[in-house]
DNA sequence: ATTAGTGATTACCTTTTGGTAACTGATTAC
DNA sequence: GTAATCAGTTACCAAAAGGTAATCACTAAT
């Protein structure tokens, strides 16, 4: 009988940070994020906010944002269509999370080009 | 004179976010990282700890790492040479970050399927 | 010399992701 | 009817990420 080398499993729990960062990862979500919490309310709006965002990848990732319930979208009736994207309050619950993120970040750039 | 249409520009104070997204980001780091800090010290040893990944991509972010100082890699000549990876004492100054994306994450699950 | 185990690297291919530009459809101002 | 604006969608292509398998260098036992 062969013994069977040993190293520790350590998958379980991970699911729970593979949502978060599906949801927060990558590269627009978190400053689609930010540029709706300032108060950019229109599509293009959005897009304006945030160089290099192209339509079709703002298109994307705010469907996914209203899947995940960090935005609302309203559609008004009137001259020139105009969509309304709005945070919840539940996005709010994010803020935390980022900081953590940013804090880190701050603290790492100094550790990294020190 | 067109009169430029307003919208807020939030890039600012963004790189931080980037960077940190950079280092635990992506499908693979933090589960390595975890993995480690459980006590996997050799390069199979992680391997065979998570199922599906594949040694190029270990390779790759043992390197990224290394780099961002979050382990060490440590060469002992002797009988088959092995690779020693550790964590620094530094990595552990993630650990609050990525407690935080476990519990949002948590949350987000009941959230989402509620 | 051959075989085996460890820690990788490389070449090759597939999948995913992202970007560009054109186009739709609705409405209103001219 | 023409142009312009808003909110997207679609088709097409390019770049990046990821997987598989083969290979390499080193050592040690046989």
């Amino acid at each position: 009988m062969m013994k069977k080398k040993e190293h520790k499993e350590c998958m379980s729990a991970l699911l729970p940070i593979r949502d978060t960062l599906d949801v927060i990862g990558g590269k627009w979500k978190i400053l689609i994020l930010i540029s709706i919490w300032e108060g950019n309310k229109h599509f293009r709006e959005i897009e304006r906010s945030i160089p290099k965002l192209s339509t079709k990848v703002l298109s994307k990732e705010l469907k996914d944002m209203e899947e995940n319930k960090l935005i609302t979208r309203t559609v008004l009736n009137g001259f020139p269509v105009r969509t309304e994207y709005a945070p919840t309050e539940y996005s709010k619950t994010l803020k935390k999370v980022i900081l953590e993120l940013y804090n880190w970040g701050v603290n790492h750039r100094k550790k990294i080009f020190a």
